[in-house]
DNA sequence: CCTTTTGTTCCGAATAATGAAACTAATATT
DNA sequence: AATATTAGTTTCATTATTCGGAACAAAAGG
């Protein structure tokens, strides 16, 4: 496991503790945060005191763990509600559904992360908390590439640096060149392909969720496997794909703010 | 709307801030939240700054305001996935709403609030991320008495104080004496009830999720409306419900550490 | 009983946060 | 258009926290 790197504000050192506790997938013992942390043992311990008394981690005295505590669920519901273009979209990622009869995923940046905010399954039609909030790589999934390719230059060269380039499959993107031509090509189409970049079997379409001023706010895609369909059948869905991203970027636009003290208008859009 | 308590601590104050940010429905300018903040202007401006740098707030430049970031979504998952009893519960959540049909609610303690981690709808029957990480006020909700009535006498009394006993309904407790009062009946009885204390027409049944040790984890319960049925029925349920909390809480017991370097055994339990 | 590993406390030095006030940029008012 | 008001940002000397090496304590393992 490889140590984070060190963040500078008492509060950036507190959060990247709390990604430290999170990356585990279980309750952790001091030593276990220690052994991936760039921090010094007093420093850590301190930190984590801290973060046990805010309550947005726990320390379960019995077993000596820690773990990641439920004030921050409650915190992310409020994200989810009126950061997120999660609750904007949940109708028309319905829809997409209906239509498609497959997958469906929405997602957001999270820096160089691909965030899934929302996920209908071919069967079933609800979306499902534990689903919500899982992190994936960006440089070899459809979404991420999607919108990867509409981020702005100086935002794509913050983040870059910070995608591993691990091979998944034969055909995942490894290189930084490799990824830099297909993001062309994918703003020349409009869509993304995941040719079984990131699960063998696993082939997908995205299109960015673009605002009015072109903004990138997110991506929707449709999933199959490879034994179901075909990217070529895939691609017949795009007309779809944009009409939902359309659909949601306005919904997002408009809804954004519901009493508009302040209208479109008079901010000079 | 009232300032918050001054936090000691530097991520204290962060983390109050972000309660300030996410007590709002809709992103919020900055003298929106230095109305309701206890902070100077310039220490509030540097903290937002700093919550912005670190990607749990975002800054929209367009319309000058401040929006819980996704990052705390994904740390959430986490939250959700290693300390809070819903992905445990999930089975026997699922069980109880087929036997029973009604409404089941899973939640436990954030503070002095009842934090709702996982809802089973009478119709549908998967749970939803918009509804898990809601709070509601614990003195009177069927799940918070039942919580509150099991709570160690320290924490309870820390507990208190914060409650803001508001009628919500005729039929809502508003003072410690009465609360305390309905506590001890529920520690005999061994489930609380909640008749239109919270809102006119839903009454609901709610039992305590206790460890071996006795320590209280959480709670879940049966709701329903008082024109489809009546408390008299409800209590019938009791029985399935103990079952499912029984269940629940085995199940964390066993399941929180599933490669057990540390067993039970020899922590000595 | 001793050794090793793991967790906790101390305290002077280093760093970061504080907040009044001055300043700039947007709106509203005359 | 000029002025007043409100909203947002920067500065800087002061103050409060945090830092982290090292010593200490407590378990776990021999």
């Amino acid at each position: 496991m490889e140590s984070e790197r060190k963040s500078s504000g008492t509060v950036g050192k507190a959060l990247s503790v709390l990604d430290l506790v999170a990356s585990f997938e279980r309750p952790v013992r001091f030593n276990d945060i220690l052994e991936i942390s760039p921090y010094p043992k007093a420093t850590l311990y301190r930190i984590l005191q801290n973060l046990v008394t805010e309550g947005v981690l726990t320390f379960d005295r019995k077993w000596q763990t820690y773990a990641l505590g439920v004030r921050l669920v409650r915190l992310a519901h409020s994200a989810w509600t009126q950061s997120s273009l999660a609750p904007v979209a949940r109708p028309h990622l319905t829809a997409l559904s209906e239509v498609t009869g497959e997958t469906i995923h929405l997602a957001q940046l999270d820096g160089p992360h691909v965030l899934y905010l929302d996920k209908r399954d071919a069967k079933r039609r609800v979306s499902m908390f534990s689903e919500a909030g899982k992190v994936g790589p960006a440089y070899c999934t459809g979404v991420g590439k999607a919108m990867l390719a509409y981020l702005p230059q100086d935002e794509l060269e913050r983040i870059l640096p910070q995608q591993s380039f691990h091979r998944f499959t034969p055909s995942t993107i490894c290189s930084r060149q490799e990824l830099a031509c297909e993001l062309r090509q994918i703003r020349q189409d409009g869509f993304a392909l995941d040719r079984e970049d990131h699960e063998p079997g696993i082939i997908c379409v995205a299109v960015p969720i673009l605002s009015r001023s072109r903004q990138m706010m997110g991506a929707v895609s449709v999933t199959s496997t490879s034994a179901r369909t075909s990217l070529g059948k895939l691609k017949k869905l795009v007309p779809d794909l944009h009409d939902a991203a359309g659909k949601i970027a306005n919904a997002a636009e408009y809804w954004r703010f519901p009493e508009n003290e302040r209208t479109p208008e008079k901010m000079g859009i």
